[in-house]
DNA sequence: TTCAATAATTGTCATTTTAACAATTAAAAT
DNA sequence: ATTTTAATTGTTAAAATGACAATTATTGAA
């Protein structure tokens, strides 16, 4: 029997805020939620922590479930403890953020949950909390963004400069000068430049760069300084 | 009758990294845990979720029965969740960190806990995964404190140049030239210079300052550069 | 009254970073 | 051949960084 027999038990989730990149813009995961209360509204993807796993392994399951993807890039964003954030009964949230490939992302459970992806910048009304947990884990990203590689994680394997540039200008709501961002990048020593080009985008096409993952790895928890004039921003 | 009725319910409870900063070192406030399990043991001062309160004011509760203080920096660190890091019973456990001024501390419940105050270099082996938390809090005192002004919520209202830098010392574990903090401190528009001094610590005496509460507030979330040549100590 | 100790102040300067701005070149469609 | 589009490269003034030294001020102690 146990020694604290006389507490208090309450149920916990997770919630994940799953950030993917089109090329042009951000964009959130979001699901119609299937079952009472509340359901049919938008919502993030979450579940019950089940009891033989971890938040982690919860929140690693559940996006498993979502898109179909493993070992990609999952944080721990913050616990939301509020009594009645769920109208139900009490439960204990703890939000979890995440980069994916979109290119990769594939429909897993379509009729159930109908899973859409909706522009950053115009979030629906969501239930519970969730539209709190997506602000913060947009300035979450933000701000580690600013000093961390950490927007790679939204890109395929190969890549171009300016749909590079396209990322950090969509996350930060500003345009940057084309030449300091490429310089800026190039310096960070992350960048190897492959010997083929996108064609599609422009008549002249675009060369392809792919991670440094020696480098990428080595250097992430590194400050780094992405973002010119970053006080006038955040 | 909850519509979650068939989920599994588990315990929560918050954990509280407490920091304090004597003039000359970085101290943790540690207790002697009270109870079964692990007895005796030196653990992080925490207790489980009451119903009627969120994680924030569970941790707040805490802290005020702790050190006997209400309105101190507090902040969440992290939410544990390995399924056994508590023998007894799983226990999911938010980890909280505050910074208080020490010389405001005053022993609250003196017999039943034994608080006692560590150097922050000098942590006693802790129960369950405390140790792993105080870990996690210092890296992110760390890194929050070479960009934000948090490491005045140490302080008493009025400190000197000196006592400030030990701080800034202590905690990144090298010195800084006298010169080169002075003057960077100096231009964050942060402190206000007294025109009393602090007798006790030389002859010369030195200066105290107060922070300028205005620009402290405006200012907090603003990213400053305390920290010279930050890469090479994280 | 002199000495010792510590704080404050002020200074130098080479290097690097920052961020503003303009011109050129490459590729392909017409 | 011309036009169009967009990638790439270059310049530079200003600011920040960080390494380093010397001096002055204050006052308790000798």
């Amino acid at each position: 029997m146990s020694k604290y027999q006389k507490q208090n038990r309450l149920l916990a989730a997770v919630d994940c805020i799953v950030f993917g990149f089109d090329g042009q813009k951000m964009n959130l995961l979001l699901i119609k939620r299937g079952f009472e209360p509340e359901k049919n509204q938008w919502s993030l993807m979450g579940g019950f922590i089940e009891p033989q796993e971890s938040a982690d392994e919860a929140a690693g399951r559940i996006l498993k479930n979502l898109t179909g993807l493993e070992g990609i890039y999952l944080e721990q964003l913050h616990a939301f403890s509020e009594i009645n954030r769920d109208p139900i009964e009490r439960t204990l949230s703890i939000a979890y953020f995440a980069l994916i490939d979109i290119n990769l992302y594939q429909k897993q459970i379509t009729d159930e949950y109908h899973p859409e992806w909706f522009p950053l910048y115009d979030i629906p009304n969501l239930i519970f909390d969730h539209n709190a947990m997506v602000d913060l884990a947009k300035k979450k990203l933000r701000y580690k963004a600013a000093f961390h590689p950490i927007l790679f994680e939204l890109l395929p394997p190969k890549f171009t400069l300016p749909i590079l540039q396209n990322l950090f200008e969509d996350v930060y709501g500003i345009s940057f000068d084309k030449r300091n961002f490429c310089r800026k990048l190039m310096s960070t020593d992350l960048l190897l430049k492959q010997v083929d080009k996108d064609k599609e985008s422009s008549k002249k096409g675009a060369f392809y760069y792919m991670l440094n993952e020696k480098t990428y790895k080595k250097n992430f928890q590194k400050v780094l300084h992405f973002i010119p004039n970053l006080n006038e921003l955040i």
